[in-house]
DNA sequence: CAGGATCCAATTAGATACTG
DNA sequence: CAGTATCTAATTGGATCCTG
């Protein structure tokens, strides 16, 4: 337990959900959570990733131990990517979130415009 | 319930999650949930974040509409940040993410261990 | 106190080229 | 197919100085 009474994050979650919150695990976790993948399956389903990013989120989430490579030893050997159980458990929170960032996408938007604009008012007039 | 074969995150809820949940809006958010703050009171609950992160991370977070920057007009002017009410409905899935992180922590060191492992034995083996 | 401005180091991303 | 290796461009982070 931490010396604090209330709920602090501390480096050691901050570093678990940078790991398995980044850029592309969420595309690639939603994607893994309805099938298993071959690496240029994920490549084609998230095409905005490169193929260097895409290495690096994949050995990221097998190392944190959500996400499985298995070695399919067919004739020129398949790579098949699966989510592990451990994975599936990070889906509830994930749509928590992705619930979240729709239901409020609206109000975001106006205050986003409502700050760009007094910021541009104040660029004018200050 | 589940989705079926269409949950996609896309660029638009990528963005805003990148924004909302970065290296250390979760951080901020959490502090603004207890108390509203000035800044250097940030710092300190804070340590590892640096002045420029800080401010840059408090200014997304104003833009976004999770946070409020409130100019009080005392002598020397203090600033006080503080959470909206948009910002407070971003406190439960935090709440799941850190609760996730908690509950799962074991596991995921289990499996970076044995990952590493994994990579340090096949280098020795070849 | 609450930053802005600036310089620099380090990390990260993108584009190619190549391999078993 | 499933990557590794490499080079470079762009972004980020830290340290320092400065101001109202």
């Amino acid at each position: 337990m931490d010396t604090e009474d209330e709920f602090l994050i501390g480096p050691t979650h901050r570093e678990l959900l940078d790991q398995v919150l980044d850029k592309w695990s969420l595309s690639v976790l939603s994607e893994l959570c309805e099938r298993p993948c071959r690496f240029n399956e994920l490549r084609r389903a998230i095409p905005q990733v490169t193929q260097k990013s895409l290495t690096a989120t994949l050995r990221r989430l097998e190392r944190n131990g959500v996400v499985e490579r298995e070695v399919v030893s067919t004739r020129p050997v398949a790579i098949r990517y699966r989510i592990t159980p451990l994975g599936k458990t990070l889906r509830p929170p994930i749509d928590v979130l992705l619930a979240w960032a729709s239901a409020n996408m609206p109000a975001i938007t106006r205050a986003r415009d409502a700050f760009d604009l007094r910021e541009e008012e104040s660029r004018m007039g200050g």
